[in-house]
RNA sequence: GCGGCCAUAGCUCAACUGGAUAGAGCGCCAGACUACGAAUCUGGAGGUUUGGGGUUCGACUCCCUAUGGCCGCACCA
C-alpha cells in the first residue's frame, strides 16, 4: 500500500478529485480537511458547509454524493460518516495506520514526506540579531530560540534555509559609544572584560549625550564620520564589534545554533547609495524637513508617520540598511521568503518596510519574495512587568542559562542517585536549556510569556522536562528488552493493532504530518510543540494500559514498532525545535 | 491625540485562523507502585470566553462599542 505522508493534504485532494463526479463546481469547492476531535474521527472535511451556503443547497445531500463517488482507495482506509449538518468524518482502520508506521520509520522517510510543501525554495531567516557592544540578556532568547525553530522547520518542509545573523553594528548608539571611548576608556578593564567595559561605555556616553546637547551633537558627528569612513572610527568600531561577536558565540555554541552569514547593518554600508537613489527615481522616497522619508498615503496611518531612509545629517539608519538588505536577500540568496524575527514593538517599522518593498520592487519590476516579519510579546516576571533581576537590573542570558543548568542538577541529583556524577552533569545541561528553550516553544509567540522557574523545571505539565522523561522511558525499554528501535526482524513479526491505547497511540502518530504543517505554514512552532505534549500523554496512557514485554512475541513487536515510533517522532519533533534529547535521565 | 496588539477555569496557557458539547497543566478532591522508570497514570469539581450590541446555518475567532492592560508614533534599533 502506497501511503501519504499527510493523511489531511491526501483525503483533500481526493475529495476534490471526486467533485465533478458528485455534481460539483470544482473551481468552487474546497474540502477543508482538518484534524478532527477525536470523538468524531482522525479528519473532517468542512468544505460542504460553505459550499452549499453559498448556492443555497442542502449541505448533507452534497456531503452524500461526495461520499458516494469516493473511491475504494479511501473508503478501504477509511470509515466515512457524515454528521451533524453536513460534516464528513474520516477515521483511519487500523491497517492504514499500520502503513503509515511501517513507512515513515526512519528520520529520513519523514524528512523526504514532508520535504515536499518547500522544495527548491530559498528561505532567509534572520534572527538573534543583537546590537554589538551589548550583552545578550534574557529579551534576545526568544529570538533565538524562534527563530532557530522556524529555520530547522522550513529545512525539514524542503527549504534551503540561510540563516542570517543581522548584527546592528552601525547605528546611532555607536556615536555615543565612541564618544565615551575616546575620552573614558579603562584600557585593564577592556582587557579583562571588553563587554563589561563597552557597556559601561555605552552607558556613560548615553547618559552624557542625554545630559548635554552639545555631547549629543558630537556624538552625531562620531557617527557620521564612521560612516564616512574615518580611519580612527572605524578601529575602534571593528575593535568593539570583533569582541562582541566572540562572547555572542559562546552563547550560540550553546544554544546550538550556526549561521550561515553575520551581514550586520555595516555589511550595507555601500550599498545605500543605490537605496536612495532608486527609491527616489520611482518616487517613493521624498525630502521633508531635511530627511529622506516615504509615506504612504494610501494607509491611515503612514500617510502621516514618515518612515525615515535617511536622517537630516546625512547618516544612514536602520530602515535604509533593512532596505538595502531586503534587495541584498533577493539578488545575492535568491530568496524566495525572508523571515524576520524581532519582538512586536517593531511591528510598525517592518509594516512600512514591506509596504515601501513591495512598491519598489514592483516599480523596479524586481521579483518580490514573501516577507514574514515573526514578531513575539515580552518576556515578563511574574509581576506581569519586564523581567528583571531582584535588584533592578537586567538579566544577562549566560547569568540565566547557568541558572537553569544548576536547578535541572539540582532535580537530577535529587530524582536519579544511581547516576554517575558526570552523566548527571551533561543531563542537567540538556534538560536545563531544553526547559528554557521549551518554555518558549510551547506558547503562542505573539502572547507575552511569563518566565517562572517552577512553572519551567517542574517537570508536569506541558514541560520539556515532562518530553524528555518520556523518550527516556522509551529507551529504557528497548535497553531492558535487549531490543533495538526499529529493528526489522522484529517489526515484521508484528500483529495488528488492536488496543483502545495502541490505536489511540498510532491515531496520533500519523498526525505529525499535520502539526509539521501547521507549525511550518503559520510560523508557529508552538503547534509541534503542542503535539508533541499530546504524543508524549498519549504514549504514557499507552505505557501505563499495555504492557510491553508481554510473552507473546507477536504482540510484543506490535509494541515494540509502536515504541520505536514514538521515539522517533518525538526526538525528530524536539530536534525541529532546536532541543537536544536524552537516552536517560 | 492617532494607531497596533491583547483580555479564555483561582493561576499559567491551548483552541488548527469561522466548525460539532471551549480543552490541558498547576493547584484542590478521590484513587493506582511485589508494574517495561510513579519525573507517571485514572477519575472528580472548576467557564455568561472582560461588559454590551451586530454579521450567519454556525463566533473565543469577523464588525461596532465600552472598560482595562501592554506597546508604537521625525531622525534609537
Amino acid at each position: 500500500m502506497n501511503v501519504a505522508f499527510n493523511l489531511a493534504a491526501d483525503l483533500d485532494a481526493a475529495l476534490l478529485a471526486v467533485a465533478p463526479a458528485a455534481g460539483l463546481e470544482a473551481s468552487g469547492f474546497a474540502p477543508e480537511v482538518r484534524t478532527a476531535d477525536a470523538r468524531h474521527g482522525d479528519y473532517q472535511a468542512n468544505g460542504v458547509l460553505g459550499y452549499a451556503k453559498a448556492r443555497k443547497l442542502n449541505p448533507r445531500d452534497i456531503a452524500e454524493k461526495l461520499v458516494a463517488a469516493l473511491p475504494a482507495s479511501v473508503t478501504d482506509s477509511y470509515n466515512v460518516t457524515i454528521a451533524g449538518p453536513g460534516f464528513i468524518n474520516f477515521t483511519a482502520k487500523p491497517s492504514l495506520l499500520a502503513s503509515w508506521l511501517r513507512t515513515f520509520d526512519t528520520t529520513a522517510h519523514l524528512r523526504s514526506g514532508a520535504g515536499t510543501a518547500k522544495s527548491g525554495q530559498t528561505w532567509v531567516v534572520d534572527y538573534s540579531s543583537p546590537n554589538t557592544a551589548k550583552q545578550m540578556h534574557v529579551g534576545h532568547l526568544r529570538s533565538m530560540v524562534i527563530g532557530e525553530a522556524i529555520c530547522r522547520l522550513l529545512e525539514f518542509n524542503g527549504a534551503k534555509v540561510v540563516r542570517d545573523n543581522h548584527i546592528g553594528d552601525w547605528g546611532t548608539g555607536f556615536g555615543m559609544l565612541i564618544w565615551a571611548y575616546k575620552r573614558h576608556l579603562d584600557p585593564a578593564k577592556l582587557a579583562t572584560d571588553p563587554l563589561e567595559e563597552f557597556e559601561r561605555l555605552y552607558t556613560l556616553g548615553q547618559s552624557a549625550a542625554k545630559a548635554d546637547p552639545a555631547v549629543l551633537d558630537e556624538s552625531r558627528q562620531e557617527l557620521v564620520k564612521l560612516q564616512s569612513g574615518d580611519a580612527d572610527n572605524l578601529a575602534i568600531w571593528k575593535k568593539i564589534n570583533d569582541a562582541t561577536l566572540e562572547a555572542f558565540q559562546q552563547i550560540y555554541d550553546r544554544l546550538g545554533i550556526k549561521f550561515d552569514v553575520t551581514l550586520g547593518e555595516s555589511f550595507y554600508r555601500d550599498q545605500v547609495d543605490r537605496v536612495y537613489r532608486e527609491l527616489t527615481e520611482v518616487g517613493l522616497a521624498q525630502e521633508s524637513q531635511g530627511a529622506l522619508v516615504v509615506f504612504h498615503p494610501e494607509h491611515p496611518r503612514f500617510k502621516t508617520q514618515p518612515f525615515i531612509m535617511r536622517k537630516g545629517d546625512g547618516a544612514s539608519n536602520y530602515a535604509t540598511t533593512d532596505l538595502a538588505t531586503a534587495l541584498y536577500r533577493l539578488e545575492h540568496f535568491h530568496a524566495d521568503g525572508i523571515v524576520v524575527v524581532t519582538d512586536f514593538r517593531q511591528a510598525d517599522h517592518f509594516e512600512q518596510l514591506y509596504l515601501t518593498v513591495r512598491k519598489w520592487f514592483a516599480e523596479r519590476h524586481y521579483r518580490l519574495p514573501e516577507l514574514q516579519h515573526v514578531m513575539f510579546g515580552t518576556v515578563t516576571g511574574e509581576d506581569g512587568k519586564a523581567l528583571r533581576t531582584r535588584d533592578g537590573g537586567i538579566i544577562k542570558l549566560k547569568d540565566l542559562l547557568a541558572e537553569a543548568e544548576a536547578r535541572a542538577l539540582a532535580l537530577v541529583n535529587e530524582r536519579s542517585s544511581d547516576i554517575p556524577a558526570e552523566e548527571k552533569q551533561a543531563i542537567a545541561a540538556v534538560v536545563g536549556l531544553a526547559s528554557v528553550q521549551y518554555a518558549d516553544l510551547s506558547q503562542n509567540r505573539s502572547s507575552d510569556y511569563v518566565f517562572a522557574w517552577d512553572k519551567m523545571i517542574s517537570l508536569e505539565g506541558n514541560t520539556a522536562a515532562y518530553l524528555l522523561y518520556a523518550g527516556a522511558r522509551i529507551h529504557s525499554i528497548f535497553r531492558k528488552l535487549g531490543a533495538t528501535p526499529g529493528d526489522a526482524a522484529t517489526e515484521t513479526a508484528a500483529s495488528p493493532l488492536e488496543t483502545p491505547a495502541e490505536l489511540a497511540l498510532a491515531r496520533k502518530l500519523v498526525k505529525f504530518a499535520d502539526a509539521i504543517r501547521l507549525a511550518t505554514d503559520t510560523l508557529r512552532p508552538h503547534f509541534l510543540s503542542l503535539y508533541l505534549y499530546e504524543l508524549a500523554g498519549e504514549f504514557s496512557g499507552f505505557y501505563a494500559a499495555d504492557k510491553v514485554a508481554v510473552d507473546d512475541p507477536a504482540v510484543r513487536a506490535r509494541r515494540l514498532l509502536l515504541c520505536a515510533r514514538t521515539l522517533l517522532i518525538l526526538e525528530t519533533g524536539l530536534n525541529l525545535l532546536g532541543l537536544r534529547t536524552l537516552t536517560r535521565m
